[in-house]
DNA sequence: TCATTGTTTTACCAAATAGCAAAATAACCT
DNA sequence: AGGTTATTTTGCTATTTGGTAAAACAATGA
């Protein structure tokens, strides 16, 4: 179902490991046993969160003597961070007046929790 | 295991469907109904995306007559935002001089896919 | 050729996720 | 009270995910 770039991306981002794995890749390349090094996870563990982060594109592996280093791609977190920026004018405070007010509106005049105006208040 | 909240909302945002609950939320607060109505899904699945959206802290829910209007939350955003950001420069190709010598020297004097260079070579 | 190092593949398991249909709730409107 | 509308909860599947241990592979070095 999750074929989309972007959600196979995100997901790929949405663990802790692997997104200590990219901070350690922003320093440049890593094999795979640097990679593991800091965590307490067997080989296939490791190995299966790079399969992740290489299927959502993120990273890239080549072949060196008996090892595989690894090399972050940043692309995807561009469509990533791209998708994500179009919320930052809301985070950021930056509502104009009329967005401001469209929400207002939309959101009807209040009442929360109890009885709108009634229409119909025949007396 | 996934307890942080970045990993809560990075995979709350990894779903096509749940992606586009928020778009709609842009133009302000919606029913659960109106959020449902461009999927071909049924309620309980709906209930179920709007869950995983609250708990990420990504809405927010009313109650309103019989109705439970949503809104969307953009903190969680700017922190996933900020988190990708400091891989911004790396996209936008802004690796400067330094630091595309230190990937060059971290990569090893070049030689992918066959041997390295003998340190022991005895003549 | 054989041992070593680095990494992946192969079962296998437990827990989480995504979906459904049907029943249960909740608030409104007679 | 009874009916309607909006939404959630309750079982119940099927699939995916994250982990393990043990075996398999691949390249190097002796």
């Amino acid at each position: 179902m999750t074929t989309d770039t972007l959600s196979l991306t995100l997901s790929a981002l949405a663990d802790p490991t692997r997104r200590a794995m990219l901070v350690r890749l922003r320093e440049g390349q890593a094999t795979v046993g640097q990679l593991a090094e800091p965590f307490d996870l067997s080989m296939p563990a490791i190995s299966k969160h790079l399969k992740v982060l290489e299927r959502a594109g993120l990273i890239e592996r080549s072949v060196k003597a008996q090892t595989r280093p690894c090399t972050l791609r940043p692309e995807p977190l561009r469509e990533a961070a791209d998708w994500i920026d179009r919320y930052r004018d809301l985070w950021e405070g930056r509502l104009d007046r009329l967005d401001a007010y469209l929400q207002e509106i939309q959101a009807e005049p209040a009442n929360e929790t109890q009885s709108r105006t009634p229409k119909g208040d025949s007396e």
